[in-house]
DNA sequence: ACTAAACTGAACTGACCAGTTTTGTTTTGG
DNA sequence: CCAAAACAAAACTGGTCAGTTCAGTTTAGT
């Protein structure tokens, strides 16, 4: 009866639990979500919601950060030996920047920035496994680059954190509420990666 | 005996009131605020804080908005007819930077940000007088560089956003609690101007 | 000095909410 | 089939908080 492939009714009870706290967090923050609206939402009785999560808290951490971890693994990967830079970058952060600025995606952000503070190792989870980790492969992929002899990249890890900075458009505002919140067309991202690679390339 | 130079007691005690309303949300934010504290914080009766603003939301617009006016007040100006653009750009940013990056200027990003969604119409005001005249002004400085020979730059607008994001560090990060925070030495911001102008120069 | 307005302090209302408890009912594993 | 666990529904506890009320005090203008 019991298949490995199908939840057990304890687990479905958990995952709808889990789908509708993640909906309303997502929704209107922590503060303005409250667990009867999470029981209503889940089909679920109160009591069952603090059999599966001892607290608010607890259930807003594995609500926000599964889902995270979801959105963030489909980041796109850098390879140096590949296709020319430019053509290349200009693919990663257009794809990056799909998933940043997809519902789910800017709702994180959202989320990481607003609550970073009441829940600060959530948030750093969020961090590393998103932004953390494109700076880190940024910087490991520019520095590749400099050793191919393909680019002069002195410091890869500042450019890094630039390219990043001039590539996404302002997420503050977007996430403050005057957000075309719009992903840049390809065209607009290669002119970008092309400014910074030119503004490398005259350094030397 | 009434001077104008001095603040009637209702007004001194509408000031003691804003001030420890703004401290307070500026440090917890919105909804971890309460009017208690604001009551003790002030020296005030609670009655006297009701007298003088209708309810929590509209303190909280004021207090915040006067202060973020104050900050941005103190964005620097740019003159396209003196300086090499890039001395001009580099003490520009370095000035913002300064005034972003301060304990007040980071907490005015983070309140905008965090709390956007329940204040949209502050935020937008925080944002105009802040991010979006900062962004207009650059862009006008942009064109007349361009318009003087100075550099060409088709189009300013988007050289302007690009021009922000490349020299603002993370404020997301920052303020997710990941925070260096640490204010980039004029050395660093010539850097990234060089970089970017560079970048603008080659295009052509 | 007198009046009206503003202030104090403290108690109070009404609402909301996290978390618990209770009384059963259903499901599950052996 | 039978216990043990998980579940539903709803009431309840204890605490917090925005906003009000009120009796008595202080201040400001005339």
């Amino acid at each position: 009866m019991s298949d490995t492939s199908v939840l057990s009714r304890s687990e479905q009870k958990r995952r709808q639990i889990l789908d509708a706290g993640r909906e309303l967090f997502m929704a209107q923050g922590f503060a303005d979500t409250s667990m009867d609206q999470v029981t209503a939402k889940s089909g679920v009785s109160k009591a069952t919601v603090y059999n599966h999560f001892p607290s608010k808290e607890k259930l807003f951490e594995e609500a926000v950060r599964t889902r995270a971890e979801e959105v963030f693994a489909a980041l796109p990967e850098l390879d140096a030996m590949h296709k020319h830079p430019e053509e290349m970058l200009t693919q990663y952060f257009h794809s990056l920047l799909q998933i940043l600025l997809s519902d789910d995606g800017s709702c994180m952000c959202f989320l990481l920035m607003s609550e970073g503070r009441r829940f600060p190792d959530n948030a750093r989870l969020i961090y590393e496994s998103g932004f953390g980790r494109g700076l880190r492969e940024m910087a490991l992929y520019l520095a590749q680059l400099d050793a191919n002899g393909t680019l002069r990249i002195p410091d890869a890890d500042w450019a890094a954190s630039k390219l990043l900075g001039i590539v996404m458009p302002p997420l503050p505002m977007m996430c403050a509420g005057f957000a075309p919140l719009i992903i840049p067309p390809v065209d607009d991202v290669r002119r970008t990666v092309r400014l910074f690679l030119r503004g490398m390339d005259a350094a030397n």
